[in-house]
DNA sequence: ATTGTGGCCTGCCCGC
DNA sequence: TGCGGGCAGGCCACAA
């Protein structure tokens, strides 16, 4: 599903489309719109206006335009394409396959193509001047200092606390649980009880997975990942996974190797 | 105020 | 072969 890797992915194709001029919008589905709009609203926010830059902040991808800014959430479902061109190919729990009636939103622009999103389930969202003010640092630039403020304070589990956007933007489920298992800590160790030495390896672990991760192509491409599942064993240590539900979110964690 | 829960939404997979 | 149940989780409204 798109976490912090795929938008990432989505705004680098996105850029595709700075510098041209809306011509149309297409709202076939309004129940992604949010802010109380409907399409006509839409449609006259960006008709022509000339995209200036494609922005991210955490899961959210952003397009300027001079006057509102679009916000775009992509669910778990959401994919974006420019020009029929797709970020990213094979989406986790995604649709098997292209379906013009998963269409949700469109930009067309004068110099010909297009911009839209597909999203079957549409658990995404569309937005004009999105407030992104309760967001809390970037993933991709979390900084240790950043990441200590993260988990100090409140109570709650390890990983209810990385998955919340307002503490760290960006990180999803499978990041997190391949985050955590490549630490050594278990998702429901108190986030309070994390000590310095843990979150310096916890910080370190967040940069290099994500690095590694993004260049392998995505949140579904850890090493976890092929164990998520009833049978799974850990790839580290080869005793069964436990499967336990934290922050509402199946989670997949190794009992002998996260403490 | 923070933390937890349920519901949204629909495709896909499994077992009967 | 068709069908129904369960599952997937980002996000939000709402409850405690």
């Amino acid at each position: 599903m798109p976490e912090i890797l795929e938008v990432e992915a989505y705004r680098r194709l996105a850029e595709r489309v700075v510098g041209r001029t809306v011509v149309a919008v297409d709202t076939p589905d309004n129940r992604i719109l949010r802010g109380g709009l409907d399409g006509s609203a839409f449609d006259q926010a960006l008709t022509g206006r000339r995209l200036m830059a494609a922005r991210r902040v955490g899961k959210v991808l952003l397009l300027d335009s001079g006057g509102p800014t679009l916000g775009l959430r992509f669910g778990m479902t959401g994919r974006l394409l420019v020009d029929g061109r797709a970020a990213i190919e094979y989406l986790e729990w995604g649709g098997r396959r292209a379906d013009p009636a998963w269409e949700r939103f469109s930009l067309h622009f004068r110099s010909g193509g297009r911009l839209w999103i597909d999203d079957p389930r549409r658990l995404g969202s569309v937005e004009l001047d999105p407030d992104l003010s309760a967001l809390g640092p970037d993933a991709l630039s979390l900084s240790l200092q950043e990441l200590r403020g993260a988990l100090t304070g409140g109570q709650g589990p390890l990983k209810a606390r990385l998955l919340d956007q307002k503490r760290v933007a960006g990180l999803g489920n499978l990041l997190v649980d391949e985050v955590l298992w490549r630490s050594g800590l278990s998702p429901l160790r108190l986030a309070g009880s994390i000590v310095d030495d843990e979150v310096r390896r916890l910080h370190r672990t967040i940069r290099r997975t994500l690095d590694q991760m993004g260049r392998r192509g995505g949140s579904h491409t850890g090493d976890l990942f092929e164990q998520r599942g009833h049978g799974g064993s850990c790839p580290r240590d080869g005793v069964a996974l436990q499967r336990v539900t934290v922050g509402g979110r199946t989670s997949w964690w190794c009992p002998r190797h996260q403490a």
